[in-house]
DNA sequence: CGCGCTCATGTAAACGATTGCCACGGCAAC
DNA sequence: GTTGCCGTGGCAATCGTTTACATGAGCGCG
C-alpha cells in the first residue's frame, strides 16, 4: 500500500473530483475514503484518516449529495410551499424555517403556490420527485374539492416513502403543526385595552368566510364577557380585510355605540379605521384609541403608529423547523402553539386612572 | 388497488415504485420504460408506450430526480442567495426567479446569507454539493477580503462542473447579470419633476460609502445639468438611508436654498423628509413636493402617499431566470438592464404652467 | 502455538435512473 | 435468396456514494 506510486492512472479528464480520486490519491479504497468523509462510525486508523483528509483537501473535494441521497434515501432537503414569497409574512416564516434547518445542514426548496390548487399539487409532486425529506405547508389548505382529494393521496404516498409533513397553519392534512393562537391574540389585546381603562371597545371583524375571522371574533367576545366590558352585537361591525373595509366600519360602529377604543381584526383595517376617524375629526388616540392585530410592516408607518399584536412569524418558521427535525429524527413531535406579543406604539391612550 | 394478475413476481417489499416496477408491470425492460418516461428520442412503438404509460399511471409512478440527475449530470435545480428573504425586495426577486425557472421545471433552493460572508460561502459550497445547475446571487457581493478570494475559487470550481452563475446586482464575480439602472432612475425622476414645472430641486443623497449613492447622485446631477435646473452643492444634502436621515437633511437643505421639490435617494428618507416638512409647517405637496426612489411597500402608506420610482424587483427575478435558462441552454446570455417606472401618488404637485 | 477477538481495510452490491451498443425481425432491393 | 437497413427493444455499464460482508493482521491468553 504505497502512497507514492509513480504514474498512478488518475483520470484527469473529468475536472470535478469524486471520491475515487480522493481514494486514489490517498492510496486507499473508495470505501475507506467514504468512511472518513461521511463521518461513518466504522473505525478508520488515524493515519489513514489524515491521508484521506489531506487528499480531499488538496483536491478540494466536495461530496455529491445526490449520490449520497440515492443510497441513504435521505436527501437532506426540505420543501416549503407558501402562497406568496413576496409577502413578508411568508418571507419571515421561510426565513425562520431556513435558519432552523440550515443549522442541521438541510437545504430548503421554496415553492410559490399563488393560491392555485393545481400549482400547489404540482409542487408537492415535484418535491416528491426530488426526494425531499419533508414538506412544510406554510399556509392553510385551499378549498378546491378535487384538490383535497388529490392532496391526501399525494401525502399518503409521500409519507409511505418516509417523508414528513409539517403544517404551519390550519390544514386539512394531519401532521405536526405549529399554530398561532388567534383566539388568544384577540383576547389578549382586549385585556390590554381594558388594562388601560377602556370599557367600551368596538370590534371590526373580518369577512365571515374566513376561519380566522371567527376565531378572532370569538376571542374578542370571550374576553369582553370575562372582563365585563360593554358587549353585544352593536359593538361589532365587519368588513373586508382592507383599508377600505376598516374605514367603512367606523361610521357603522359610531352610529350605534359610544366607544373609547376600536380593535380591528387586522392591521390594514385598523389603519383604515384610523384614517377614517381622523378625517371625521376625531383625534387618535386622544378621542378614540385604535388597535390592530398582526403587526404588518406598515403598522409602524401609518397615520398614527399603530399599537398592535405581533404575529411571531419568524418563530413560526423556527418552530416548523424544529418539528421537521424531530419528525425526521424519529421523534413524535407535539404541536406547538405560539402566542403573540403586544407592540405598543401610539394609537392607544390610557383613560383616566380608576383610582 | 391491488394488481389482479396472479403470481406476477413483483417485488412488493418496497412500497415506493421505481422504474423497475413499472417496467415489470408493463412487461418491458427498464430501458424501454425509461425511454417512455423520460421522453427519450429513441423510438418506442405506440403500443409499448401506452402499456408503459398506463403501468406508470396505475402505480402512480414518480421518477426519482436524484437518480436521473446522477447520470445526466443535470439536477434541474437552481440555488439563489439573498441577504434576507423576509425583505420584500428579495422576496419579490425570488418570486420572479422562481416563476421563471418553474416554467421550465426547475426547482429553487433559497439561502439567506444575513450578509455574513462565512455563511454565504458555505451556501455556495452546499449548493455545489447539491449539484445545482446554477447559482444566482441576488445581492451585491460583500466586502470581506478573504471572502472575495474564496468566492472566486468556489466559482471557478463550480463553473468547471458546468454550473452557471447569474448576478442580479453589482458583483465581484463575472457572469451574466441583470442590472437596475440607478443612474437613469434618479435622472428620470428629475425629468418627471421638471416636467411638472419644478426648476429648483433639492436632493437628499445616501451615505457615500455605498456605491448606489454615487450612482444615483450622478444621475441626479446629470439630469439637473442637462435640463438647466438649479444646480450646485447647495442643492444637495446627504444622510443615512433612514427615516431620520431624511428628516435631518431637510433643515440643512432649506437653510441653503429655496426649493420647490425634494428628491430623496430612497423612499425611507423621502418619508422622513415629508414628516419633517409637515412638522415644520410646510404642506406637502402644496408648498414643497417630495419624491422618492424604490417604491417600498410603505411608500403608499406614509403621511402623504409618495410619488416614487418602482424598482422592478419581480422583473429582475424573471430576467435572472431567463439568464439562467439561457446559460444552461448553452446560449451566451447578454446582460439585461432594467429601468424603473414612476408611480404617481400624491406627494408631487405641478407648478403653474410655464405658459 | 493456535483460538478467537478486535480493528482496519477492501470487495462488491446496492440506490434508481439513462444510454451506448447490440440483437432481432421484417421488408425492400438487387 | 442474400444483403442491408430500419424500427424496436434488451443488456449492461455508468453516475458517485454508502454499507454489508469478507479478509487479514495483530494480539492476548490458555
Amino acid at each position: 500500500m504505497l502512497s507514492k506510486e509513480p504514474g498512478s492512472p488518475l483520470d484527469e479528464s473529468k475536472p470535478p473530483h469524486s471520491l475515487r480520486h480522493v481514494a486514489q490519491l490517498a492510496g486507499v479504497s473508495v470505501a475507506t475514503a467514504s468512511r472518513v468523509m461521511s463521518g461513518s462510525s466504522h473505525p478508520v486508523s488515524e493515519r489513514t484518516r489524515q491521508q484521506v483528509l489531506s487528499a480531499a483537501e488538496s483536491l478540494s473535494f466536495v461530496p455529491n449529495r445526490l449520490a449520497r441521497a440515492l443510497v441513504t434515501a435521505r436527501s437532506h432537503t426540505v420543501g416549503v410551499i407558501v402562497h406568496d414569497i413576496s409577502d413578508p409574512y411568508f418571507g419571515d416564516i421561510v426565513k425562520g424555517l431556513e435558519d432552523g434547518i440550515h443549522a442541521e445542514d438541510y437545504q430548503l426548496f421554496v415553492a410559490n403556490s399563488d393560491r392555485d390548487p393545481e400549482k400547489e399539487l404540482n409542487y408537492v409532486r415535484a418535491f416528491d420527485a426530488n426526494q425531499v425529506d419533508a414538506i412544510v405547508f406554510a399556509a392553510s389548505s385551499l378549498t378546491d374539492p378535487d384538490y383535497a382529494d388529490t392532496l391526501q393521496k399525494l401525502a399518503t404516498r409521500f409519507r409511505g416513502r418516509g417523508g414528513a409533513i409539517v403544517l404551519l397553519s390550519d390544514h386539512l392534512l394531519e401532521g405536526p403543526r405549529v399554530l398561532f393562537d388567534n383566539h388568544r391574540a384577540a383576547a389578549d389585546m382586549v385585556g390590554y385595552l381594558a388594562g388601560r381603562g377602556h370599557r367600551r371597545i368596538g370590534y371590526i371583524s373580518g369577512p365571515p368566510e374566513l376561519e380566522v375571522s371567527h376565531v378572532r371574533l370569538a376571542g374578542f367576545n370571550a374576553a369582553v364577557a370575562e372582563l365585563g366590558l360593554g358587549a353585544g352585537p352593536e359593538y361589532i361591525a365587519d368588513g373586508k380585510f382592507t383599508l377600505e373595509g376598516g374605514g367603512a366600519a367606523i361610521p357603522k360602529l359610531l352610529d350605534r355605540v359610544d366607544v373609547t377604543a376600536v380593535l380591528a381584526a387586522n392591521d390594514l383595517m385598523a389603519i383604515g379605521a384610523t384614517r377614517q376617524l381622523l378625517s371625521m375629526g376625531f383625534a387618535v388616540p386622544d378621542d378614540i384609541s385604535v388597535a390592530g392585530l398582526d403587526d404588518i410592516p406598515i403598522a409602524e408607518y401609518g397615520p398614527v403608529p399603530l399599537t398592535t399584536m405581533r404575529v411571531p412569524t419568524y418563530e413560526i418558521g423556527r418552530a416548523g423547523a424544529s418539528l421537521v427535525l424531530q419528525a425526521l429524527g424519529d421523534d413524535v413531535p407535539a404541536d406547538i402553539r405560539l402566542a403573540g406579543e403586544i407592540v405598543v406604539r401610539e394609537s392607544v391612550s390610557s383613560i383616566g386612572p380608576p383610582a
